[in-house]
DNA sequence: AATCACAATATTGTATACAAGAATATTGAC
DNA sequence: GTCAATATTCTTGTATACAATATTGTGATT
């Protein structure tokens, strides 16, 4: 892998922000950054910017780069984009998909399925992605799915946490069936409603799991 | 207005950018435009790299950054997840439009119409822009709202061309009448499906443009 | 004339130096 | 001791210098 410096370093800043070693409000120092990465400041900053333009962190000016973990009120509302979205790429999708496509989502279910039985979370974790990712393309429309992407990177952390409760992924592999079904029948409308629900009901999860938290730490 | 010099080049560039000033592939190099900008390499390159951040341009590892005009297809794509967005901000505001934001609605639409009853196309444009804006903040989610503003604003030239074929300004007045007559009945899917086929309108003559340049450039 | 090797040149990527503004410490008055 | 004014330090933003790689030009060879 031959990669400039400051893409690199963006990576692991980014990868650094999402496993939480760093929290909301704390400042992004160069200095630091740059003894602690080996480098200058320069390829710091053009990593700090790249954060910036993708809204991990925010730039005070003459002040530094704050990381900008999004709150409780945001994270529901990308949850309930990211549902909105997904509806979107299978209301195209059922429309366009193709059968070697159909036949992917189904063997990704089918490897989901045994990952349940195991239960093997990461790889769980992996088939889901595939799916997902799947359909994203399916929707015949790479800007669109080019954005669903996006945003289903920026929510993965959070995503995950919800996975972990008890029940939700021998849930959500039934959702994943009808999702399939749906696609399979050319209902774009049930395509749409059904991915809408199963996008959100991971919001409804994640808020759960977080007004939760809220009340043990209190 | 105080800012930094990266950021105001970063909108220079950009405004270049959408004005037609750079075409497609055209090669921005950092040293001649840190000579038309009366600054060092440093600023250019941070406003470079917000262009690329923004899809505006692509880097090419120790070649540069090249402008990136999306073509026809992505064009298409970009207009058909356009149309996709509003649809989901028309039925999300169509639940939680406030009265005093179906005012703003009535009022950018009365001023349209003047507009285009006098022939005020930048008038016309101005308020079919607020219009716009009202629904997708009115979609209760402000990150949904943010994203769409985001495309509506990189659309924007390629809109502005559209709009100045025949009767289409009229056209477009009768739909904005059936938005706001959904929303103000509260139906969901109903405002869902107008904002989409206005939106979808739009990209279908921008295509019917393209297809005339085409065949004249021949 | 075409092609390959290699040198010269130019451009990007990174490091360092400097300038300007913000944060912090110090001093002095009350 | 508290507060304000000012000096100091620290950090960001910009300029310049240097290193590494890509591009271009030149000439020899076929």
């Amino acid at each position: 892998m031959d990669m400039r410096h400051a893409d690199r370093i963006a990576d692991a800043l980014e990868e650094l922000v999402f496993t939480g070693q760093f929290n909301d409000g704390d400042r992004l120092d160069e200095i630091r950054l740059a003894k602690q990465f080996g480098v200058s400041r320069t390829p710091i900053r053009e990593a700090l910017q790249r954060l910036v333009a993708s809204g991990i962190a925010e730039q005070l000016p003459r002040r530094g780069v704050f990381v900008r973990q999004p709150g409780p009120v945001e994270l529901m509302e990308m949850f309930e984009t990211m549902a909105e979205i997904e509806a979107v790429c299978g209301r195209l999708a059922a429309r366009r998909i193709t059968d070697a496509a159909l036949a992917d989502l189904e063997h990704a279910n089918a490897l989901c399925r045994e990952a349940v039985a195991s239960g093997d979370t990461d790889g769980y974790y992996r088939e889901n992605e595939r799916f997902h990712h799947t359909i994203y393309t399916e929707s015949g429309n790479s800007y669109l799915a080019g954005q669903a992407v996006r945003l289903h990177r920026r929510l993965k952390p959070f995503r995950r946490l919800q996975l972990r409760l008890r029940g939700r992924m021998a849930q959500s592999m039934a959702e994943h069936e009808e999702i399939v079904s749906a696609l399979k029948a050319g209902a774009d409308e049930r395509a749409a409603k059904v991915l809408r629900k199963h996008v959100g009901i991971q919001g409804e999860k994640f808020r759960h799991l977080m007004t939760e938290l809220r009340t043990a730490a209190q």
